[in-house]
DNA sequence: CTCACCAATCGAAACGGTTAATCAAGCATA
DNA sequence: TATGCTTGATTAACCGTTTCGATTGGTGAG
């Protein structure tokens, strides 16, 4: 026997196989269309069309389905590895904490889901992101805000998530997060309470200075002054004398708030008793710390949700939905 | 003004800007067509095109690109949940761990990546994870072996990782990792090593199988006698005296060896002192644990790309490629 | 008997690209 | 001067759907 070659089934086969146009086969499979629709397909037919599917196994092209009618029914995801190199290691827990909620929460609104990942910034060109295959984008890219402008630019539905350009964007209550976490270190009687967070060009803007101002003013609001220090030579600080060493940390992040414990314990200090350390997320690396972090809870579920809500009423043309989630 | 309604460009405007027909539009924009194509097009008109369509904003719509070339250049990864809600906290760390590694290793070779979520086994069809929006399917859905033995029927061009429908499948060593697990503790001096599991119905059948038979092999060769256990009441038996009471574990996966340290705790064992613990996958949970989990490495970032080639493979029809990974 | 209407179906255009076949010049060669 | 080759661009078909407008018979009303 020769080798059959391997073609996918289309709606023409279907149509020869039952004997009628592939117009009406696409009627009878398509929409139930009630019986208040323009055009019907005689009961018998239908069963005729249905049949001749099955037995084919015709599979309906999502492709030609989506070029015609416009829609894909799919967002994409624009994520962003650490390093240059798109290895796993180099992923940041948030920003993976970030790529599942986005997962689950297309799924939830049955929508699909492509990611894109840029690895270098300035390698993916927001044609790619627009260029019909989504029909709309939630950008995580955490850095690489031209990126985000240039999509935006274009009038391609999108939305920013967690951080970045601001233009339109779903974020936690960064500041409110940031009073929680010194308000609950004053309330266990501290009073020299230092901010660690990322070099500038580490993250972006919006969710950086957020937190830090957060961080600033409730401090002064409390007659407390601010101190802020990076991730580099953290170890310094604990090594200063107990009269001027901080008694408490509020970290920008888990990751960061993970480190500081880890430096913390290096130099001698205790954690909590020596020093206490508050992150912020709440994601799976406070979750698996032991002891479990104390951390400001960032509803990522939500704000995805959240997102996935916002392209809509985009799609849809309305001008906007609810407020943003705000942590607790 | 009037609001000017959004309308995507397509080739033809850019036509129309540069007064050619789209045809030259088409191959002036595609491929570089070097001197031996059949089709040329003059320096300046290329130019002229080129510009017309920066001009215009013009994006090649990915959709009609796939549908004329029959290639999409995207690998669809069919996930699972580990509950009917779509919610992110019932996603077993494993799944994620795969969904990162698979996504990454899509993005080094080139690919895209789009994520299907299966929540309840049964919903998903094969037809719609083979309705050509993906070019091949990474399947790993742990349990729903059913949904795998669907797409591998239609020939569909797809690659189980990690567990599941054995058809075509990408797997680490679970025996040899299992013995050597069994090695590491014997040579710590253990005799009373348990097995701990997950009921039958929980986990893929052939990682499941692979996994307790290695450890049951290893035991016997080395006339120990194997003993097993699931993750329920488990606490029954580290209450046992110590005499008979085992005095490591080996598990089936990371998830359960945290479990069973926190149990083994409970019961007022010290981990590692009276107990050793080794784990099975060496993923985010065992790296976050405090100590670090002792864990057989189960490499899954080596597997992605594996499953990616093999994908790769198919579509050259080629017939196979090399053998799986193996973990250290 | 004719006309209008309705249900069922069909043909063709559209979606936005690629590509094979064709065609009009321009120019060298016989 | 007719022939043939080369270059640059066009026309038309195709990928697999949906959808609009047109076309059939069949039937009830006038």
């Amino acid at each position: 026997m020769a080798e059959r070659q391997q073609r996918t089934i289309t709606i023409n086969d279907v149509a020869r196989a039952a004997g009628v146009s592939k117009a009406t086969v696409s009627v009878a499979l398509s929409n139930g269309t009630g019986p208040g629709a323009t055009v019907r397909v005689a009961p018998e037919t239908r069963l005729r069309i249905h049949k001749a599917a099955e037995e084919l196994g015709y599979t309906k092209s999502g492709l030609a389905l989506a070029l015609s009618s416009g829609r894909t029914y799919t967002v994409g995801l624009v994520s962003q590895a650490d390093t240059v190199s798109d290895d796993v290691s180099t992923f940041n827990a948030y920003q993976k904490d970030i790529m599942i909620a986005v997962t689950c929460a297309c799924a939830r609104a049955g929508l699909r889901m492509t990611t894109i990942l840029v690895s270098t910034p300035g390698t993916t060109t927001a044609a790619e992101i627009a260029d019909g295959r989504v029909d709309g984008a939630i950008l995580a890219t955490l850095r690489d805000d031209s990126l985000c402008e240039d999509v935006f630019k274009r009038g391609f539905p999108a939305v920013t998530i967690g951080s970045g350009y601001a233009e339109r964007r779903v974020w936690p209550d960064n500041r409110g997060g940031m009073a929680q976490a010194v308000e609950h270190l004053v309330s266990l009687g501290h009073r020299r309470i230092l901010y660690v967070g990322y070099p500038d060009s580490d993250v972006g803007r919006w969710t950086r200075e957020e937190r830090r101002d957060g961080y600033r003013d409730a401090m002064l609001e409390r007659g407390l002054t601010p101190r802020f220090h990076g991730t580099w030579a953290i170890r310094e600080v604990f090594a200063e004398s107990p009269a001027t060493r901080p008694t408490a940390c509020v970290c920008f992040c888990d990751a960061i708030a993970v480190d500081v414990i880890r430096a913390a314990r290096r130099c001698g200090l205790a954690v909590p008793t020596d020093l206490s350390i508050v992150g912020f997320d709440d994601g799976v690396m406070a979750q698996s710390a032991d002891p479990r972090l104390t951390t400001v809870q960032n509803p990522i579920d939500a704000q995805a949700d959240h997102a996935i809500a916002l392209l809509q009423s985009l799609w849809r043309r309305e001008p906007a939905v609810s407020p943003p989630p705000v942590p607790t």
